[in-house]
DNA sequence: TTTTAATATTGCAATAATACGATAAACTTT
DNA sequence: AAAGTTTATCGTATTATTGCAATATTAAAA
């Protein structure tokens, strides 16, 4: 028990769910936010900017590299980090068709 | 250790950490797929539509409608589920204030 | 009132996520 | 080459999540 049943489900779902995983967490989301206010920056800028131990941070940009959020450069000895344009334009398009069909619906909860 | 530090993120960051969190399971993103196809069921439509027990749809429930999600009205003996309009608006605009950031900047990582 | 129906809650086992010290790996500079 | 810089990985402790059987709760129906 207690095993992940994600085989159960479509591989968009278990996407989109991989997707919004890396960003459920105030320390990943800290991170999106101070890449969209720089553009690009290095590991040690992030380690800087938050309340967490280098592994700690660097673990969190490997969990949003993984889920595809962000991109990672070699940029000499360090690494140049910045946002996939493209996932966050999935994750718009995934949440706007929701929204609007909630709008356009003006449903009624029983 | 383990222990989570979101007390050194702002309360916006956990906020949408929490909305992301909500929907970081495929079983929660198949029931607010489901939901936006039907507009709004009960409990039991959703145990039937998962590879779950209703157990486990009742918890899943639970976390999408204390993050704000979702939202259920009792129906007799059953509850009417549906779809939090206004969640579901708040998340569009974040990931729409992000997308839209980086299709301007046409930014170069490093 | 007894039975049936629909959900929620409890308790527990298994798995995954979080955090960081210690250390390794890789590149730069001296 | 030696020392310094930057980031990743390993090991491990702690906490959170996932899943469900058993049971409780609540309301309708008989």
């Amino acid at each position: 028990m207690g095993a992940s049943k994600k085989d159960f489900f479509t591989d968009e779902q278990n996407e989109y769910a991989i997707l919004f995983r890396a960003l459920a967490h105030p320390a990943r989301v800290a991170i999106v936010e101070y890449l969209m206010g720089v553009g690009s920056c290095i590991c040690g800028d992030i380690v800087s900017e938050l309340p967490l131990a280098q592994p700690t941070v660097s673990q969190h940009l490997k969990e949003l590299k993984n889920a595809g959020l962000i991109r990672g450069n070699i940029d000499g000895n360090s690494i140049c980090y910045c946002l996939e344009e493209n996932s966050f334009e999935k994750l718009q398009s995934y949440i706007s068709a929701i929204s609007v069909k909630l709008q356009n619906k003006k449903q009624i909860c029983c």
